[in-house]
DNA sequence: CTCTCGAATACAAACGTTTGCATTCAATGT
DNA sequence: ACATTGAATGCAAACGTTTGTATTCGAGAG
């Protein structure tokens, strides 16, 4: 004698297409374009739809729009950060949470997806693009010839990057002037009077430390000072690495006394390297940075840096994002901010 | 003279369970069935099921599943965050890496809602649950009587806690013996011959604040060290609240000099108004952290703590509320973990 | 040989939406 | 007055899955 459940349940249920339209006699069809201004609807009735569809409390369920047209309003952000023995990524955070701000408001929602090793960022995008989860991405931490990039181009999926590349075909990206950024991060220690500075930064497979290597060259040049190989350090993303080569680095002959920093967590490597000397020549050291977040400020040794809000790049990136996955032209969505200089 | 895509376009179609079924002459639904592990079909139709299954590459279509069943698929964490004016926060970014690693593998995603607020908290949690988007939360920061907490109990909404509650209605959650790692903290600087030491935390509202006031309280009795209000200070998430409270408190007439705090970003602000100090006074002062990434690996002063990993800590959350929504039954995810003590 | 019964499988509806096409209807042109 | 047009709306299929119920089939009982 089981009985189903009719008019009471579908009473305490949302309100859907359906629901809808049955009060107002229409079709579900109409109401369906209704709410999509389609021209095809008189405005009439598409002001009695929107109204009843206020009242009854109507919310477009994204499961059936999903369904019917492969829109998942799931976005993915690719992103590297440090291999996770060691503490977490400030700059990182940082951008996630600007990332989620800039989704907020719209119907969709973003997924990180932190990795540590290029394959890995790789092996991410086609696994991410493969399943169709998702309606668009966001890389980081671009190649100049970023295969990730090219698979997507390749398979039409809609994504934005943080840093250019140097393909041929078009793509959205919020990028830094990280020439720029290096260049005056550099003069500041040699009008300090630095004579011996160190850049620190990850490989140059990355395009932004290419950028960055050119800003530094720059900076020596007008300086008066010759470029030495041995001031380069190339290293991973993490603070134990840069620990590590910062150390070496520190041998007594030769020493540098400057250090260009890429970001919080190398800095921090860089600066606990630096601890292992005796107090006053650890005192001859300073260090400038790219900064993301403002954690510099409560920092010893003071380190100035050169910043952009990675809040406020994630929330462009993701609403650059949104704005592709909706259709706007790629022109409209490449952009390039210049740091500023913060000194302390 | 359009003309329909008709096989063609099928081909190159991912394969469903249409394309399995007609592969086989077995219907839809037993082919269902079949990769369900329903009784009610044969193991040797199974087998053949799961063998085409497999060739033809079927991957179930968690779109079809989501719009059928109302599961998502998706989780949300509501994550109490420090203001974002401030910089990232490295622990927070660990709890982060820690959930998304507690997903890998599965059918599940996690989408992060980093709130600052209690209010914002519940707002958030409520807003979740009325958008059917979500199978699941994950909470942190938990009050002794939760309303968010009482909230989804009401709602038969699943979601697993970061720390405990103290309400009479079991719900599955992970919590740090909080008691213990205020304890052994305090007890070091007791230890250390601090007679006047400051006990820096979030407003007691927070359960985990009461039990680590417990913790402390129990060390400086066994001590013999008497309790003193003005040594507690209860501030807001976040470095700049700290290091102005902390500023106040070290004032020179009854300076504490040992400081229990209770994460990184919190140790930071202490530290950062103790350099307020002329040095020589700065040096007295010692710091004692809960400690959730190895950020104090890279400080100075070296900062002993009672360490929990964040990234385990995120993966078990994770995990259970997977287990949770798949119908574990919640005396099975209760769990307490303990800290242990590293000395710098 | 028929009937019953249980096991295995098939049918069909439902979830909520979008959209190509069909239908209706009134207005316009001849 | 009738064919033609265009605007407004409705119909129905489709997206991929799950699941209650119906159907088929073969075996065993009578």
């Amino acid at each position: 004698m089981a009985h189903k459940p009719r008019e009471p349940a579908r009473a305490s249920r949302p309100a859907t297409l359906k629901t809808v339209a049955e009060a107002l006699g229409l079709s579900i069809s109409t109401v369906s374009r209704a709410l999509q201004d389609d021209a095809s609807v008189t405005a009439r009735t598409r002001a009695k739809v929107m109204e009843v569809a206020e009242k009854l409390g109507y919310r477009r369920d994204l499961r059936g729009v999903n369904l019917r047209t492969g829109k998942t309003f799931t976005l993915c952000a690719v992103l590297v950060a440090p291999p996770s023995q060691e503490f977490g990524d400030p700059a990182a955070m940082h951008l996630i949470q600007g990332l989620i701000t800039g989704v907020e408001g719209t119907d969709f929602k973003i997924v990180i997806r932190p990795i540590e090793t290029a394959e890995q960022r790789f092996e991410a995008v086609k696994e991410v693009a493969a399943n169709n989860r998702f309606d668009g991405l966001v890389l980081d931490h671009t190649e100049p010839q970023d295969a990730a990039v090219l698979y997507l181009l390749e398979k039409n999926i809609k994504f934005v990057t943080f840093g250019r590349t140097e393909l041929f075909s078009e793509h959205p990206y919020l990028d830094i002037d990280n020439e720029d950024a290096a260049f005056v991060a550099t003069k500041h220690l040699v009008d300090h009077g630095h004579e011996r500075i160190a850049m620190i930064d990850p490989p140059a497979n990355y395009l932004f430390c290419r950028q960055r290597m050119r800003g530094y060259r720059r900076a020596l040049e007008e300086g008066g000072l010759p470029f030495d190989k041995s001031l380069i350090a190339e290293i991973g993303i993490g603070a134990r690495r840069v620990r590590e080569r910062v150390a070496q680095m520190l041998q007594p002959k030769a020493r540098p006394t400057g250090f260009v920093t890429s970001n919080e967590v190398a800095t921090l490597g860089a600066i606990s390297a630096g601890r292992m000397l005796p107090p006053e020549e650890f005192s001859k050291l300073q260090f400038v940075s790219r900064d993301g977040t403002n954690l510099f400020d409560y920092f010893e040794p003071p380190v100035s840096s050169c910043y952009y809000s990675l809040l406020d790049a994630g929330e462009f990136l993701a609403g650059s994002l949104v704005k592709a996955v909706e259709g706007t032209p790629i022109s409209a969505l490449q952009t390039i901010e210049r740091v500023t200089f913060i000194e302390r």
